[in-house]
RNA sequence: GGCGAGGUAGCUCAGUUGGUUAGAGCAUGCGGCUCAUAUCCGCAGAGUCGGGGGUUCAAGUCCCUCCCUCGCUACCA
């Protein structure tokens, strides 16, 4: 039976369209997919699109739509994107799709029928005007982002999923199985989130107040919430938990990017363990794209879409770039100009040039048709040796998910070729007459470019078909084998009618950078970083306030809770991070200084209205206090 | 503030359990070839491996400390 190979996307969210980052994450499950396939494995790529919840109904009605129309919309914007990124997906998912709301219904029955999900109070900042709930890191400065007043915090029933329970387990997993989570770094951020305490999950939200989302088997005024909907498509998408795909295929292997690390990795697993499912193969974790923009047609003046870039330099060029420049794990640069030169060095001078000169050779010296009787030469091992020990490096790499890695060890062949060709001089071979040893030197050239070429084509697959069939190989891929390519290279069947040459990556423009213009620029930032400028300064109300009074936070042992005079109608609160240093009787009665219009805040449920100025010291935090009588609320400049 | 990750040539990154003159690609400069998309090949320059201290016969690699960047987190207003 052939070795199967699963993998995923997350299911993207359909309040944004498509940009860079669902690109990269797609076309790096596409080039890995793609990898395992040439090695002979059978495949299942998986990608889709999420679209329950609040924010979608409240982007459907600013739009006027339902919110069905409204999901429709965007979900085909990335389905229908995906094609002209030369992505193949077995499958796009919805989590509308009604075989998925049944499979999330079933796996919610059986954490239930488990006892892992139980009835419980959930406390919330709630915003009556936008009807929802807000974490606390939604929040800008204690407010509603959108009503920009405070919320309030309520009480609500809902349903958890006893998470904490596998939290030992999970602990224990991850150790055991250092290729769990990959790279390194996340597996550790993993571990580290593990020392604490992970807590139960909220994972429903009541019908009153959300219906978009899909229903609780077990309680009819209630839909489940965000991550029990979303991660199960891993499951519902291949037909769990009877079908044949689901036999076949599962468990999986996770890409996601790093901003959604902890639902995959602490709440997924701890997920199917509870429902007694397989733990999925393995989560790979890639950075993000940092998007220079100074970078990027500058000289236009106008800020480029990055997903443009794909119609100005070829969709292998743009899926070469990515692939080649994100080193796994870590975050990249895009800017049209690395493009640029990444083009030029890699794709048009060396592969490229590479490919146009050796079928220029075979058609100026032989009319484009080689014998194949060949006898090998020290040299002409010597590169085959090579090229079978950086295309085994290539596999290594994409094994291990590294696709930069993986195109450097074929890039380590392609220059050998090159150095191959020049030691040679087939040209002089020509001069001399000496068209046998011609004939073998042009042969092994091209079965390394045979190899070359088909290792090129999980990232460029256009590109790759290009060479294969110039060379006279239909890449089956069905029937493939990689490995076999690579251990054999002395037997195939050579095209006897070669093309006079092939001009796959032509050369780019290389982009104009105006330097003096640029450095006169970087330096006159760096002066607007450190310093500010006057009016800045006067924004800042700085003014003198008598404390009133002064208590313990109620529910925060650092800070105190202070009413200080400003000279207004009514005292302000404001909440101090002083409470190791400061007893409150102590404040009472000081002048301090105080910031009077910083934007009020909530810390620990009490509200903030200004901060208390106050000095470093090393053995804590004195505050700024004025000696004598001042009329609280005097302005300091 | 706490936890985690990082700081190696102009740029992007490698550097195995500490061991001879710290590497690669790109970019720059010089030379060679001419089959080729002015491409290819060779050579060269450049780094007190974030700063300081320590362990050691020996440290980019181990320990301490400080600085900076990024991420998560907080009882930072």
């Amino acid at each position: 039976m052939k070795k199967t190979f699963y993998v995923t996307t997350p299911i993207y969210y359909v309040n944004a369209k498509p940009h860079l980052g669902h690109a990269y994450t797609t076309i790096f499950a596409d080039t890995i997919c793609r990898f395992h396939k040439l090695m002979g494995e059978e495949t299942f790529f998986l990608t889709g699109t999420d679209e329950h919840g609040d924010k979608i109904v409240q982007a459907a009605e600013s739009q006027g739509k339902s919110p069905q129309e409204y999901v429709d919309e965007i979900s085909s914007l990335f389905k229908n994107l995906w094609p002209e990124l030369d992505i193949e997906n077995d499958k796009f998912i919805r989590t509308t799709d009604p075989y998925h709301k049944e499979c999330v219904q079933r796996f919610l029955q059986i954490v239930y029928d488990k006892g892992d999900i139980y009835f419980g109070e959930y406390g919330g900042y709630y915003c009556f005007g936008c009807e929802r709930f807000y974490t606390e890191k939604e929040l800008v400065d204690g407010m509603c982002p959108d009503h920009k007043k405070p919320p309030t915090y309520i009480h609500e029933e809902n349903y958890f999923f006893r998470m904490s329970k596998y939290q030992d387990w999970l602990r224990e997993y991850i150790n055991d199985n250092p290729d769990f989570i990959q790279p390194e770094p996340y597996r550790k951020e993993v571990l580290s989130m593990l020392k604490e305490p992970i807590g139960d999950l909220c994972i429903s939200r009541p019908k009153k107040r959300l219906t978009w989302g899909i229903e609780m088997p077990f309680d009819k005024n209630f839909v489940t919430y965000v991550w029990f909907d979303a991660l199960i498509n891993y499951l519902s998408a291949i037909g769990w938990p009877d079908s044949e795909e689901f036999k076949k295929f599962w468990p999986a292997y996770h890409i996601i990017a790093k901003d959604i690390l902890k639902p995959h990795a602490i709440f997924w697993p701890t997920m199917l363990k509870s429902a007694g499912v397989e733990i999925y193969k393995g989560l790979r974790v890639h950075g993000y794209w940092k998007v220079d923009e100074t970078k990027m047609s500058k000289s236009l003046g106008n800020v480029v879409d990055p997903l443009s870039l794909k119609d100005k330099y070829g969709v292998d060029g743009f899926r070469y770039f990515l692939m080649r420049e994100m080193h796994f794990g870590h975050d990249g640069n895009f800017s049209e100009k690395n493009m640029i030169e990444r083009f030029n060095a890699d794709l048009a001078n060396d592969i490229g040039n590479l490919f146009n000169r050796t079928l220029s050779m075979i058609n100026k010296y032989f009319k484009g048709k080689l014998k194949s009787q060949i006898s090998f030469e020290d040299m002409d091992k010597e590169l085959i040796l090579l090229g079978k020990r950086s295309l085994n490096n290539y596999i290594t790499s994409f094994e291990s998910f590294n696709s930069a890695e993986g195109l450097e060890n074929l890039m380590i062949f392609v220059r050998a070729v090159n150095k191959y060709i020049d030691s040679v001089a087939p040209w002089t071979l020509f001069k001399n007459k000496d068209l046998d040893r011609l004939n073998t030197v042009l042969w092994v050239v091209l079965i390394c470019l045979r190899k070359i070429a088909l290792a090129l084509w999980p990232v460029m697959p256009s590109s790759s078909e290009k060479m294969l069939n110039a060379i006279g190989l239909a890449l089956d891929v069905k029937s493939f084998d990689f490995k076999r390519e690579v251990d054999d290279f002395s037997t195939w069947e050579i095209s006897d009618n070669l093309p006079k040459n092939l001009n796959l990556f032509p050369r780019k423009e290389v982009f104009k950078e105006e330097k003096p213009k640029k450095e006169a620029k970087s330096s006159k930032n760096e002066e607007q970083e450190s310093y500010i400028d006057f009016d800045v300064f006067q924004k800042v109300d700085l003014r003198v306030g008598k404390v009133l009074d002064a208590a313990k936070h109620p529910n925060a042992d650092k800070l105190l809770c202070l009413k200080v005079d400003l000279g207004e109608q009514k005292p302000r609160s404001v909440v101090a991070g002083i409470a190791k240093y400061y007893k409150p009787d102590e404040l009472i009665g000081k002048n301090v200084v105080m910031v009077a219009n910083l934007k009020p805040r909530k810390l620990r449920g009490e509200i903030s209205e200004g901060m208390v100025l106050a000095v470093h010291k090393k053995d804590g935090l004195q505050v700024l206090a004025i000696d004598g009588e001042i009329d609280p609320g005097s302005k300091i400049s």
